[in-house]
DNA sequence: TCTGGGGTCCTTGGCCCA
DNA sequence: TCTGTGGGCCAAGGACCC
């Protein structure tokens, strides 16, 4: 989808058509999630730090943004998809691949199923998309970026909508790409390449091997070797599981108060949990996640469990002691939880847990469960994150581009 | 300019055990 | 009993993606 939050907003603020405007956090500390291509052409672009796009572009309008709207948008383009093909593998809320190949005896070869699939979006959704057909995901992902609109300083193009990268012409289409195009090739690994002479994906192809293998590492280098000739076989996966779930929260000003961070790790392990209990299964690795405020220097401390743990109680009962072996007074910016090695929880009681009262932990963890489904998610929480007179639960996507200005 | 939140995957090193 | 060795698991960190 093309500049997919800032789309979804435009539908219900038809007002703010053709204008820069900014969809993220709106906070200090807040970054971009996506930019109009007016507001590319200032140089404002996801990612960005909201203070600096704000400096380089003060007349843009900013949103806060709606995850939920945006959750529900793009369950109505996946419907979409779903009629050209039972292979859809989603990679985010804007973004998917189809592998059409068994559909293309009833609806045409790859290039008209993608203008197909542009129309029915644009019709039904009013958004636009841009599609890359290919052989491989790797090509099929590179062609879609290409086939998008582009803003510069003093003008936006409009994308061709479909770029198609046929068999044969892999190579073509590759070798004049800059390397950082391809998968995998972040700013640190960008450095590594700049290093050796590698600028452009022809390079990469070029590059000896064992000089590779010295600048990136054995696995890395075979990785990057076999994109930069076109090759990925990776399938099309339709319904992966989660591997982890989890939540992290960087707050408005740092705190240095271990109380505070406790307070914090309860809300934290209350909002996983019940994610874990929502998707059926517990979580036997648990690790907590501690950015300091200088340097954004993080730590990360982890621990496992013999059984699968869904219960905010035991989550936070694991953690806790792994927090409090930090000393929060260089000032703490966020703490995150992630549960891990997640695995269906077998409600079966030992005997010390039938002379406990771990039942009732469960009939309380339900009943929690049930009154959020029915109330909202805010309808109840720990006690400690009443705010106000007011829960404050942590929930999916609440927070997502930063702390709200407080 | 100063960096969110939700993830995945990989590497390294330590420990245990056969 | 001592010494390698290799696999499996775990902890921690890092790079990367949208």
């Amino acid at each position: 989808m093309d500049a997919f939050f800032v789309s979804v907003e435009l539908l219900r603020h038809p007002e703010l058509v053709g204008q820069p405007v900014v969809v993220g956090g709106t906070g200090t500390r807040g970054v971009v999630a996506a930019a109009s291509y007016e507001a590319r052409r200032y140089g404002v672009h996801s990612a960005l730090p909201s203070a600096v796009a704000r400096r380089r572009c003060p007349h843009a309008v900013f949103l806060p943004g709606d995850h939920a709207l945006y959750g529900r948008v793009s369950a109505a383009v996946l419907e979409v998809f779903e009629r050209y093909t039972p292979l859809v593998e989603p990679l985010s809320l804007d973004e998917a691949f189809l592998d059409v190949t068994g559909s293309m005896g009833l609806f045409g070869p790859g290039a008209e199923i993608a203008a197909s699939i542009r129309r029915d979006i644009s019709t039904e959704q009013q958004l636009d998309c841009s599609v890359g057909v290919a052989p491989n995901k790797l090509l099929a992902k590179l062609a879609s970026v290409e086939a998008k609109p582009r803003a510069s300083r003093d003008r936006i193009d409009a994308g061709s909508g479909v770029v198609e990268v046929p068999v044969g012409s892999e190579r073509t289409f590759l070798d004049p790409l800059p390397v950082e195009r391809l998968w995998g090739v972040g700013p640190v690994t960008l450095d590594k390449l700049h290093r050796i002479g590698v600028r452009r994906v022809v390079d990469l192809a070029a590059v000896d091997q064992r000089i590779l293998a010295t600048a990136l590492g054995r696995a890395q280098a075979d990785h990057l070797a076999a994109l930069a000739v076109g090759h990925d076989d990776r399938p099309v996966e339709t319904g992966r599981d989660a591997k982890s779930i989890g939540h992290e929260e960087t707050f408005a000003r740092d705190t240095h108060s271990a109380s505070e961070m406790r307070t914090h790790l309860v809300r934290l392990g209350d909002a996983v949990a019940s994610r874990l209990r929502a998707a059926g299964v517990g979580a036997r690795t648990l690790t907590l996640k501690v950015r300091f405020s200088d340097g954004f220097h993080t730590v990360t401390r982890s621990t496992t469990a013999t059984e699968p743990i869904d219960q905010a109680d035991s989550i936070v009962g694991l953690l806790q002691p792994l927090l409090d072996a930090i000393d929060p007074s260089p000032g703490i910016r966020l703490v995150g939880v992630t549960g891990s090695n997640l695995a269906p929880v077998f409600h079966q009681l030992t005997l010390a847990e039938a002379a406990d009262d771990a039942p009732e932990h469960r009939a309380k963890s339900d009943a929690l469960d049930r009154i959020r489904e029915r109330f909202g998610a805010d309808a109840i929480g720990p006690a400690s994150a009443v705010q106000g007179g007011k829960v404050r639960n942590v929930k999916r996507g609440g927070q997502q581009w930063g702390p709200d200005q407080h």
